[in-house]
RNA sequence: GCGCCCGUAGCUCAAUCGGAUAGAGCAUCGGCCUUCUAAGCCGACGGUUGCAGGUUCGAGUCCUGCCGGGCGCGCCA
């Protein structure tokens, strides 16, 4: 609707110019139409006229009027007036408001869904949490966000490839089995002490344990064999580490270093996907980094930069003239040492992303790591890329409060809530759809008692309520032995001219545009924000008017209208990965 | 010190590419269940959009400078 309003005032302004009212040169604007905020501004509002009143040497209302008869006819529109400083104001006949209604339940669980984006292939790589220990409410945010966005731009034509980056490569790695090596062998009734910076949560020891169980004591060495001879620990706890590192591989030989290490990394993997799938959270794949070096893509990469001229050697490593490219400084890809570093790997996995053919990659990164995106930027733009398909959308972390009190979160005293913890206090619904409902780079306070709480303060339960009621009306139709006419194209939905009727038909209407908004702009708390007003508006009319009433015709309307509300929500909901209940 | 994000009602947050009189919820106060679920509804109160300039028909939104909060500034990942 929104595009017919814009193709009209195209017409109209190519007709005016054909006509004498503009001058020939002018240089036709792109048209904007919006949602009307205030109703008594018609339905659609478009500022054309004040957009080009200065190039036209025209006040901008006089222009408005001549637009406003140029203007072809139109059976969706009732009425166009002129407002304000020069707005064209737009009222739908009550025909073209129905069309929302008719539309929703015609076309069901696709109602909203679009097409703008047809033709677009976008990759979007969310959570990527390193696989070294299981996701916390630090991940949550970016699990929720990452996935309703997805959703969302799916909903909109795009096709989308949701992918996890597995950091399963690099030093981390080698701790992660080091640490769980350790602790397979204390199972085993070795006495071996644990290294303070090794990994030390109890998930290890559980894994661990498993190990012992299914592969027996075939990892198993004394724990003199595995102490002797490694510094100090305490004057330098990462060298010792790294000791341990390399005693653990001169030991296990025979492939048993990449068997402990292989069980560790699939058990928390597991772990983490099996979270994430709690959570409604799916993707359509997990890509490894190891595999990128494994097939040498990282080295490619890092000669592609060279070939380019973006790279020398200083200091005995190999730099990326990064600073050259609009990034505080230059970057190492390659270490003294001759190993790769974690952003050579992430310069080929971006040129994967672009070589696989998505035409758009959308990275949705903890706001910790901003520092980050100048210098993946300036890669792609030194490999050729047009880095404007990169959109790195930041969310800031949230911060739990439970009885009015701040949890105390910190990821090395390993004092952190899992995302698992937060699923059994306040569900699923209610975690995504408190992570969504804020603008993603906005800092949010996440209240787990409201959250929590079964009122009409908590969002979550407000919207599923409007959901389960309208189902509740349903039932209560059944049992009084009665039902919609079943075809809504045949409901005499001209007898809803209630206000509370009107807001209603309006807002579905807008459900479509809304959907779009959202996914164009990345901002898929739009929806949430959707929902909670249209619930309200629902809830409103459920209070004012009855709907089960003896009138056949007017009875049919608005139930009629109450179902195409409860399939609004419903896909609304879903987009979001919140479920819509038939009974609360 | 430099860079990025944020600052809107007492609190938590919205505000459609720069659009018309800045909106919700909570809290507070006052109403509404014999009637489709009160997990709901109605009303009242509440604002110099951190401060000062600038850009223009029009600024919460864009630009500059301050103030305040968060994060980042490794041959870690």
């Amino acid at each position: 609707m929104k595009r017919h309003v814009a193709s009209l005032l195209a017409q109209a302004l190519a007709s005016l110019r054909d006509a004498g009212g503009l001058p020939a040169d002018v240089e036709l604007p792109e048209i904007q139409v919006e949602r009307a905020r205030d109703r008594a501004h018609g339905d659609y509002a478009a500022n054309t006229a004040m957009v080009l009143a200065k190039a036209a040497r025209c006040k901008p209302r006089d222009l408005a009027e001549q637009i406003r008869a140029h203007l072809p006819e139109s059976p969706s529109i009732a009425e166009v007036a002129v407002a304000g400083p020069g707005f064209l104001n737009f009222t739908l006949t009550p025909a073209a408001r129905h069309e929302a209604v008719r539309s929703a339940l015609r076309e069901g669980g696709q109602y909203g869904r679009s097409q703008v984006g047809a033709g677009h292939r976008i990759h979007i790589e969310f959570v990527s949490a390193n696989p070294t220990g299981p996701l916390h409410v630090g991940h949550g945010r970016g699990a929720a966000f990452g996935d309703a966005l997805a959703s969302v731009l799916e909903a909109a034509g795009f096709q989308v490839h949701r992918e996890y980056y597995v950091n399963d490569a690099g030093r981390q790695m080698d701790i992660l089995a080091v640490s769980f090596w350790l602790r397979y062998l204390q199972a085993a009734g070795e006495d071996v002490p644990f290294p303070a910076k090794g990994y030390q949560g109890a998930y290890i020891t559980a894994h661990a344990q498993e190990l012992l169980e299914i592969d027996g004591d075939a990892h198993v060495h004394n724990a003199a064999a595995i102490i002797d001879g490694l510094p100090d620990e305490a004057s330098d706890p990462e060298g010792y580490l790294d000791a341990l590192v390399a005693r653990a591989r001169a030991l296990l030989d025979h492939g048993a270093y990449e068997r402990v290490l292989g069980f560790a990394l699939e058990a928390i993997l597991g772990d983490i996907r099996a979270d994430l799938d709690a959570f409604g959270v799916t993707y359509h794949q997990y890509f490894s980094e190891r595999e990128l070096a494994d097939n040498g893509r990282i080295e490619a990469a890092v000669q592609r930069l060279a070939d380019a001229g973006y790279t020398y050697e200083a200091d005995g490593a190999l730099w990326f003239r990064a600073s050259e490219l609009g990034d505080d400084k230059d970057r190492v890809l390659r270490r003294e040492n001759g190993l790769t570093t974690y952003f050579a790997a992430d310069v080929a996995y971006h040129l994967d992303k672009v070589e696989r053919g998505f035409d758009t990659l959308v990275n949705v990164w903890g706001a910790d790591h901003h520092g980050y995106v100048p210098r993946v930027t300036a890669s792609l733009q030194a490999l050729g890329i047009d880095p404007s398909c990169l959109d790195v959308r930041l969310v800031q972390f949230a911060v739990l409060y439970r009885g009015g009190e701040k949890l105390p979160m910190s990821t090395r005293s390993g004092e952190f809530v899992t995302l698992r913890e937060l699923r059994d206090e306040v569900g699923k619904d209610a975690a995504r759809f408190f992570y969504v409902m804020r603008r993603s780079e906005q800092h949010m306070d996440f209240d787990l008692d409201l959250a929590k709480s079964e009122s009409a303060d908590n969002p979550v339960y407000y919207c599923q309520y409007a959901h389960a009621r309208i189902c509740s009306v349903m039932r209560q139709l059944e049992e009084r032995g009665m039902r919609v006419a079943a075809d809504p194209e045949e409901a005499a939905l001209e007898r809803l001219d209630a206000e509370h009727e009107t807001i209603l038909l309006d807002l579905l209407g807008r459900y479509p545009e809304v959907v779009e908004a959202a996914a164009l702009s990345r901002e898929p708390h739009q929806v949430a924000q959707y929902l909670r007003e249209l619930a309200a508006a629902f809830h409103t009319y459920y209070n004012a008017v009855p709907f089960i009433i003896e009138d056949a015709a007017l009875r049919d309307a608005r139930l009629t209208l109450v179902l195409a509300t409860r399939q609004v929500l419903a896909n609304g909901l879903g987009l979001l990965g919140v479920d819509a209940p038939e009974a609360m």
